[in-house]
DNA sequence: AGAGAAATTCAAAGCGCTTTGGATGCGCGG
DNA sequence: CCGCGCATCCAAAGCGCTTTGAATTTCTCT
């Protein structure tokens, strides 16, 4: 059934049944009850790709996933990024494009996107922190919101970005003021913006206490449980043995706590860990008292602001650039203590 | 630049453009190589939107994702099944659409899929072992692949599956075989297909030895790192004390690992543990010596299956119903070794 | 009652592509 | 030289919707 033979059906023009189905006011009540009535009854639904081509619009969001040649990994957080974000889409008649793009394929995806105009807007996942992306994008003219930021923009944008930082400074100083001074960094592949900032924050922490961070207790990799146990074991066993670590990612967490009980080693007792917690809907770190302290911040309630700021944008084209901070808590747990010296002073009175 | 245009251009028809670009053959070499160079030279990608006005064709393929309102999870493998499914799609020019789509909104939303028209077929995640799901489908005449399969259906379907019974049956026995008689299964939700059949593989496996299976022993519920760790630990410290655990995901093998260590004991030695491996891109278990035994299958693999045969369906409307059973590796890693009773019979020679 | 304004409704153009049903021009055999 | 078949190419219809500009109806006031 479509718009001509429910218009024939009617006794009405497609003009008259098209404005009444989409809640243009020149329209008689009573008219638009009778299209909307039979709408209902014929179950008609209207051919979205024609609707697109008379409106230029698709109401398609897209999703980039970038995997990297190099590193074979899926963002483990994403799937509840999306499923954040999907709430909102189907919530505003929107449909989602994902596409999963090799990072060399990136500049022809985005601008087949933008020529074939097959979405409304994009979501940018994953940004480096030199992202040449956002530069191609801006000149592209296909609204888009980032999932974190770059170092260096020529120009604004929109963004969403939990305060990698902050969040990692405070947790780099909870450990200090347990008395850690070994304090490793789990940390997430270098060129990923967010893990250039959390180093950031964990580096700050040391400098502030007059702490010369050490090379060998900063591990770069991907997120991964393998890499956390592999770097947690080689730092474990070797001279500056650290008494607390800060993981990227509550995945790398749990590789850390296998080194550490290979080790013999009591997380909270022997060795402290903070992990980043992404609230990941698999791995739920809120017991009453959470196995992990961490900083806490959900990726799926991202996924929602993010698409929500990128219809704003898309339905109001002459908003100044959007951005959201979003503060982590930092959640005590069970993985914590206070440093072995510390805590032998404390023992002794 | 469109159609028209480059037509226009090039002084030819946008009849002859249009078939010169899409490979018919009533068209002169060498003026096809002529449009395929303006095509190029000027940037020229045709608008989906009227390609599929006039096609009836969207290019593009529907995932549809389950949310259970009772569920939050975000099923974890989804993210790289995507990656695998994409791969394929974008090798063939399709685009892929998602939608997170609530239980008891699923009907409408496939009803919507097939009136719409918005996608040319759909892969079914998740099914149940009663899913009414695939009757509704076959009603509508939309291509559809669903990755597993339900216990009973009305029609015969396309489907790809891991052959789940056959796995957790070779799985136990390699149990029962090292001396294990108590063995716990920590599986997925009661009502997921994959879940039974898996149950079903180990009840066999334990009546074929005889042995009763113990109500205890077996858990049913989302599969997150909380319900491996609270299953074990509960029946760790219950009467029946299990010494091995079969675990439906890496994911909740990781809980199990914890409550055993927690509980003082190591794996390995006083406790086995066999996990469902789907092979995460961000939770490797292949070491030389992986650290689970592990009956494995990788989800990325069964994306990559599904998408192609579920392109192929779309080619071919007359193919038969596909079908597709994966065997599982069964990998020795370093969480098995005989039960402590048969170990200090071995001891003592 | 009649004019002008306001409220409704409509016919038709247009979005950018594919495809049907011819045209056109060419070489070839009779 | 004519007509036929083949190789190329084209004009125009159509996909299902939105939207412009105009027509028609209904109100409102005098």
């Amino acid at each position: 059934m479509n718009l001509k033979e429910l218009s024939k059906t009617l006794g009405l023009s497609q003009t008259t049944v098209s404005r009444a189905l989409n809640g243009y006011p020149e329209v008689r009540d009573s008219t638009r009850q009778r299209v909307l009535d039979a709408a209902e009854r014929f179950n008609y639904r209207p051919n979205p790709r024609a609707m697109g081509l008379a409106t230029g619009r698709s109401l398609s969001i897209g999703h980039v996933i970038p995997v990297s040649t190099r590193h074979e990994i899926v963002n483990p957080i994403f799937a509840d990024f999306i499923a954040g974000a999907g709430e909102v889409y189907s919530a505003s008649g929107y449909d989602m494009t994902l596409s999963v793009v090799k990072d060399e394929d990136h500049e022809r995806h985005y601008r087949d996107l933008a020529t074939r105009r097959t979405v409304d807007g994009i979501i940018v996942h994953g940004p480096y922190a030199e992202d040449r992306r956002l530069d191609l994008l801006k000149s592209l003219d296909l609204p888009f919101v980032v999932h974190g930021r770059v170092q260096h923009a020529e120009t604004d944008y929109n963004w969403l970005d939990v305060n990698n930082r902050s969040a990692f400074y405070r947790a780099t100083n909870f450990l200090l003021d347990l008395g850690h001074r070994n304090i490793a960094l789990i940390n997430g592949l270098e060129y990923m913006d967010f893990a250039r900032r959390r180093r950031e924050g964990y580096l700050k922490a040391l400098d502030d206490r007059g702490i010369d961070p050490s090379p060998n207790l900063i591990a770069h990799d991907e997120m991964s449980e393998t890499q956390g146990y592999e770097a947690a074991r080689r730092m474990l066993s070797s001279l500056d043995c650290p008494s607390a670590f800060l993981a990227s990612s509550i995945i790398s967490g749990i590789g850390v706590r296998r080194a550490v009980h290979e080790a013999g080693l009591t997380l909270g007792r022997d060795i402290s860990l903070v992990v980043h917690d992404d609230e990941l809907s698999y791995f739920r770190n809120d017991d009453d008292v959470p196995i992990f302290t961490a900083v806490r911040s959900s990726v799926r309630e991202a996924g929602k602001l993010c698409a929500r700021m990128l219809l704003d944008v898309i339905a109001n084209p002459d908003l100044p650039p959007q951005h959201r901070l979003l503060e982590a808590d930092l959640t005590v747990g069970r993985s914590t203590g206070p440093a072995p010296a510390l805590r032998r002073a404390l023992e002794e009175g």
